[in-house]
DNA sequence: CTCAATTTGCG
DNA sequence: TGCGCAAATTGAGA
């Protein structure tokens, strides 16, 4: 008999999946109007109905502890003794579970002196033998037992209640390396903490696992613990007794006396009457409609139940699957319609490309992708062409499509680009969320509580036909500007990305592991004389250890207070170190700057491929300004601040095929976007004199001749000057220079009374952000501000800020994109080999192919200073060397 | 295991 | 009491 045809029997560990959903779900969300806390009975029951649905269960049990005491505490009275009060918002939970599961008619067992599991142990063994396929759900681990060809475990993941994961033979294999029989053996040795038996010290999974392997079982083991060696060994047979107890305790009776047999368990029909009274009382609305749809589904009643819009409702059309000619069909008559964009969802499994979705308004249809099939032809075309299409996600699309040696153009939306220009301080959301968020309209899987996943996700069709209309929805949203800058500058440059992410940068690993072993090697040194110097060990990246030794061993003075004390990053140990020298804060400042750098050099040695190379990913929507961030690895962190960082930079190397790196940079981008913006004459000139910025400014400011700015009076300019675009207070600017207050507010005074068109600016930034209720860049890209007009002081002071800042960080990134495009655009149609390979906010990286540097140079230079056109000139560095460190010279 | 907080790297 | 990011680590809590 296959087991589709076997009946299943389901069982359920009542208190423990109680206890999960409890700790899984907001307390505070779910209370009836009593007072009294539901939210364990919810999730317990919303799970409930998912595996009613999902697994169609023919017979059906729940069993119950009925107390903390059972044989095992009589044996052993600290069995389960760490666990520690019940908390009171469970309290009353499990009674009124077991009155919601009496009315939907399915059985509770419990048995004076057992456990929960040794019922469900004994209906398992029992429903094996009488045919039946068995699911136990159960989150205590020694279920695993259980398992065997006829039983399957749902065990709750971390997340409590988000999903159940299925154990059977092989997943118990995979975890544990042990068949499921053999779990007690290896719990008895390991210890389980949660039931408070403990294993023999130093012996893991690992360890117990290659033991049973080895020996078979836990008796054999013990019967040749002498054969053991080492520290391990000596522990096992010093511990023995343990194992033993532990062995005894974690076996489950599986012959306990019930009083039902398991024909007894099959399912009946709800008492509706029942049901709608308790559920009421829980105040479950949504769980009453969904338990009542099932139901009716099932046992055949007229089943006119009004909640939730079907798919009939809410329109999505149907899905046809097609290829070859019926494909080609299907194409030409969209085409026939003129430029009407098409939704497209590229589907993927592990990275390939299995599907394509495409639908229009009307229609949806599935294209299942097999890269050996000869006829792709119309779609490859289509693909390939300007046909608009609408996608979501377009630069991980592109790059399966890429990967997979097939063309994409025509791209004219994207739901996640065009979300993030409608509000770009917001989270990235998924198709689900946007269709929520955007249509008000659910996906299935839109249940919170819905503990076991869908087996059928959304189709890559009807996918494709919620990005169309999401895309439409954003679209007539989007305001002009917005729209310039998602069709001018966002969507073109996905594909420069995509080509940037592939093809990574090559990375010399024999540096960055030299490197690795001079910092572990310093850092341990440095470590030691800490160590030394405060007479005890503790844990140097620990701020609360190292608060107790700077405030309370060493009585140092205190420094700015933080959420869990006083805090100890680098500004205020070089606070302290002024005020209350000691050798400890120096060899912790040089320590962590070691173990930083080891840290950031680990990093990118772990995300080197076998080809050499590391390929970050560029998070496009990441930013609320309308930068691009890194990730995995971030490369725009790279140290260059110290020696040891810059050594780090030698690692970056342009690839064998190339002849060099070049990098080329914006010079003082910011500064010239405020001249442009302010249209402060002063500063205008500055730029214009062809004289260092810092220096023009410090001579104007303390009035002396440019020769005679003292590097002094520079390095105080040039921090006013930064400041000034990050909304700097007086305070902080005496903070950084480390200057009074007085004479941090007359440098500003002085600055202002020199350059009062860039103050007058900054103030207009405020007061139209205000008005309008966002900021725009040059090119046109809004950032909203919901607390500019907030009552709430620090709210609306930290929005003025980023109000303030915006329009200058922002247009910096409108430029350097602009230039990524020119210059991805000229090395392409001047038919050049060499390749953008990063972006570092004001600076791009590129390798250069032998012969091609001075076009290189050319193109960067010109595409980076024409990016925008300003009151004052854009000014690009640019460098060549074998690596990067070199280059940028 | 997950999450918040802290710290530090870059622009 | 200075804007924008990502990553690692610690320690607490579920």
């Amino acid at each position: 008999m296959s087991d589709k045809q076997k009946p299943t029997l389901l069982v359920i560990d009542g208190h423990s999946l109680a206890f999960r959903a409890f700790y899984a779900l907001p307390i505070d969300s779910f209370q009836n109007r009593e007072g009294q806390h539901t939210n364990a009975i919810h999730g317990f029951i919303a799970m409930l109905i998912t595996l009613l649905q999902k697994e169609k269960p023919t017979h059906l049990a729940v069993a119950f502890d009925i107390s903390r005491y059972s044989f095992r505490t009589r044996v052993y009275p600290e069995y389960k003794g760490t666990r520690g009060e019940t908390p009171p918002e469970f309290i009353g939970q499990i009674p009124l579970l077991e009155e919601a599961l009496k009315a939907m008619n399915i059985t509770t067992i419990t048995k004076e002196d057992f456990e929960a599991d040794d019922i469900l142990a004994t209906l398992a063994a029992r429903g094996a033998v009488e045919g039946y396929r068995v699911l136990v759900v159960s989150g205590d681990r020694d279920a695993i037992q259980m398992i065997n060809d006829d039983v399957t475990l749902l065990y709750p993941n971390a997340r409590g209640v988000s999903e159940l994961k299925r154990y059977d033979r092989d997943a118990v294999f995979e975890r544990y390396g042990i068949e499921p029989h053999q779990y007690p053996d290896v719990a008895a040795l390991v210890g389980e903490s949660s039931d408070n038996l403990i294993g023999v010290d130093k012996v893991g999974e690992k360890t117990a696992a290659k033991w049973i392997n080895q020996f078979g079982s836990l008796d054999e083991v013990l019967a040749h613990a002498s054969e053991i060696t080492g520290v391990v060994g000596e522990k096992l047979r010093e511990q023995h007794d343990r194992a033993v107890r532990n062995r005894q305790l974690n076996h489950l009776i599986t012959d306990v006396e019930l009083p039902v047999t398991i024909a007894d368990l099959e399912r009946r029909p709800i008492d509706e009457k029942a049901v709608r009274e308790v559920f009421d009382k829980l105040q479950f609305k949504t769980l009453l409609e969904r338990l009542i749809k099932i139901s009716y589904a099932e046992w055949g009643t007229d089943g006119a139940v009004g909640a939730g819009s079907t798919a009939a409702e809410s329109g999505i059309p149907g899905i046809r699957t097609l290829i070859d000619e019926e494909l080609a069909n299907w194409l030409d008559t969209q085409s026939a319609n003129g430029a009407t964009p098409l939704g497209l969802r590229v589907e993927t499994h592990a990275g390939a490309v299995t599907g394509f979705g495409i639908a229009s308004a009307t229609d949806s249809v599935y294209v299942p992708w097999v890269a050996a099939r000869p006829d792709y032809v119309a779609l490859e075309s289509w693909l390939g062409s300007t046909a608009p299409k609408y996608v979501q996600g377009y630069k991980r699309q592109l790059k399966s499509l890429i990967t997979a040696g097939l063309d994409l153009a025509g791209v004219a939306f994207d739901t996640d680009l065009g979300a993030w220009l409608l509000k770009p301080s917001g989270k990235a959301e998924d198709l689900a969320t946007q269709a929520y968020s955007y249509l008000g309209e659910r996906l299935q899987q839109a249940d919170p509580n819905q503990l076991v996943p869908e087996t059928d996700a959304l189709s890559a069709a009807t996918e494709a036909w919620y990005i169309l209309r999401v895309c439409e929805y954003l679209a007539e949203k989007l305001d002009t500007g917005s729209r310039r800058v998602l069709d001018d500058i966002e969507l073109p440059l996905v594909p420069v990305l995509a080509r940037m992410e592939l093809d990574g940068i090559t990375v010399n690993r024999q540096i960055l592991n030299r490197l690795s072993n001079e910092l572990t090697a310093t850092a341990h040194d440095l470590a030691t004389r800490a160590y030394a110097v405060i007479d005890r060990e503790v844990n140097l990246g620990s701020p609360k250890q190292l608060q107790e030794v700077l405030f309370d061993q060493l009585q140092m003075p205190k420094t700015r207070s933080n959420k869990t004390g006083y805090s100890t990053d680098a500004a205020s140990l070089a606070d302290l170190q002024e005020q209350a020298p000691h050798p400890f804060l120096d060899l912790l400042l040089q320590h962590r700057d070691a173990t930083k750098l080891k840290q950031i050099i680990d990093t990118v040695d772990k995300a080197v491929d076998t080809g050499g190379r590391v390929h970050t990913t560029y998070e496009q929507t990441g930013s609320s300004t309308g930068r691009i961030s890194s990730t995995d690895p971030n490369l725009q962190n790279i140290p260059i601040r110290t020696e040891v960082g810059r050594e780090i930079r030698t690692a970056f190397e342009s690839g064998p095929q190339f002849e060099t790196l070049l990098t080329a940079d914006y010079s003082q981008i910011e500064m010239r976007i405020m001249a442009h913006l302010s249209a402060d004459q002063g500063l205008i000139d500055a730029f214009h004199s062809g004289e260092d910025l810092h220096r023009f400014v410090g001579a104007r400011i303390f009035n002396v001749d440019t020769a005679d700015v003292t590097p002094l009076m520079r390095t105080k300019v040039k921090a006013m000057s930064y400041g000034l675009a990050y909304g700097l207070s007086a305070f902080g600017l005496s903070k950084q220079l480390r200057i009074d207050t007085t004479e941090a507010k007359r440098l500003m005074t002085d600055y202002f009374a020199r350059f009062g068109g860039v103050r007058e600016y900054l103030r207009s930034v405020v007061a139209q952000a205000k008005v309008d209720g966002y900021t725009t860049t040059i090119f046109g890209r809004r950032r909203p501000f919901a607390d500019l007009n907030s009552s709430n002081r620090v709210l609306r002071d930290n929005a003025e800020r980023q109000a303030l800042n915006s329009p200058i960080q922002g247009s910096a990134a409108d430029i350097i994109k602009r230039a990524m495009l020119g210059v991805a655009t000229d090395l392409r149609e001047q038919g050049l080999t060499s390749k953008l390979l990063l972006q570092v906010h004001d600076e791009l990286i590129l390798e250069v192919s032998a012969g091609e540097t001075d076009a290189v140079t050319a193109i960067v230079t010109n595409r980076m200073v024409g990016a925008a056109d300003l009151r004052v000139p854009l000014e690009v560095q640019v460098g060549t060397g074998k690596n990067w460190d070199e280059a940028a010279h």
